[in-house]
DNA sequence: GTCTATATAAAGATAGAC
DNA sequence: GTCTATCTTTATATAGAC
């Protein structure tokens, strides 16, 4: 695999900073290739460590996906909670959800490849294990408080919730088959990502205010 | 692989019958698992042929999905063509559309998951090679006609037309994620299908118009 | 055109030395 | 805690019989 031809690999016996550096690593190659496809030769190479310290660590694969998932989502889901979307008004609940996700899923990208693949190719399993999808719930809440409140148009909370969350997402898992399509290669320029935003949030809520 | 007993194969040897039987199943592993995850062996399997008889008629994995894409996407995109938009008033031009990509993936989903898989697993490498994406500069087109002539708020076209397919997108990507959320639990069924159609065209068409 | 082996390579996982 | 073998399974691909 080409491994790059790093420094000398300086064993630094530190417990939980290779574990650290795994779960990195192993977010990335899940994020690439999937639960399935992803291997955990190519988290180890390029962890600097051997195969070996993977199955020391976590067991096996599918114990380092579930750590990987719980490593990757569980503090950004936290920010989410802080929030404390369901005692503010429709409109600024919808706003900072909004922001929040962007702004997440901008800074890793890798938390959409690994919710897009979950889907795809998992059925959702290891998702539900970890317990991640209240911010479907939260979206709909809100949508269902604006409608109630005569603000929002009356579309379905359900579903709306998950064309917004679609919305979000899709531009960073298709990114690789837009590119093709624009002159501008890198989607995850920042001016890039500035105007998805803008883009999607106006869609949203022009789409949904009265 | 636990191959089902099925009857004792009785070889057609039908050379045109072969191959699309071979492609029928090719592309929904390929839409369960993606090209690198697909197992040859469970295409063979699922057609009642041997493993040979894919590479008699392929040659290849990488061909066999190239050509699986074709089988798929070929003639759905004609019937897009078909449709003239370019010709057609912006706002009944983007209902068409959207009438067609929706009747179109809630026939086949396996177009959706392949489209992603592309994105996420290939960099949409196979997905340009076969030429498949003039529907994205469709819609764009008719974003900005629709701007032109006033009737559609000033968003940007490219990223409005982003948004517009993951909307019709999304929803069958990620449905094995939500089905997990939801009571009803069957996303693809024809009421369910329904619902997402009217709150994604109602999103998309309340958040342009003007 | 279809099948039954079989060659070859890759990837998950483990044993045992240091 | 980390590494070097090594075992085992699985998957792509091919050879050769019918």
């Amino acid at each position: 695999m080409n491994e790059k031809e790093s420094d000398p690999i300086v064993s630094c016996r530190d417990k939980d900073a290779t574990r650290t550096k795994i779960l990195n690593s192993a977010s990335e190659e899940f994020a690439k290739f999937g639960y399935i496809s992803a291997k955990t030769e190519a988290i180890a190479a390029s962890t600097n460590v051997t195969k070996a310290m993977i199955y020391y660590y976590f067991g096996n694969k599918e114990n380092l996906y579930i750590e990987t998932i719980k490593h990757i989502f569980l503090e950004p889901l936290k920010n989410i909670e802080i929030l404390d979307l369901d005692n503010k008004p429709p409109i600024e609940a919808l706003e900072l959800i909004l922001n929040q996700m962007h702004a997440m899923i901008s800074c890793k990208p890798t938390m959409s490849y690994i919710m897009m693949y979950e889907a795809l190719q998992n059925g959702g399993k290891y998702y539900k294990q970890v317990g991640l999808f209240n911010f479907y719930h939260l979206i709909s809440n809100i949508i269902q408080r604006g409608i109630d409140l005569g603000i929002f148009k009356d579309l379905d909370p359900k579903h709306t919730a998950v064309n917004i969350v679609g919305t979000c997402i899709y531009y960073f898992c298709s990114a690789e088959n837009i590119k093709h399509l624009w002159d501008d290669n890198d989607l995850l320029a920042p001016d890039m990502l500035d105007r998805h935003k803008q883009s999607a949030f106006k869609l949203i809520l022009n789409g949904l205010l009265i």
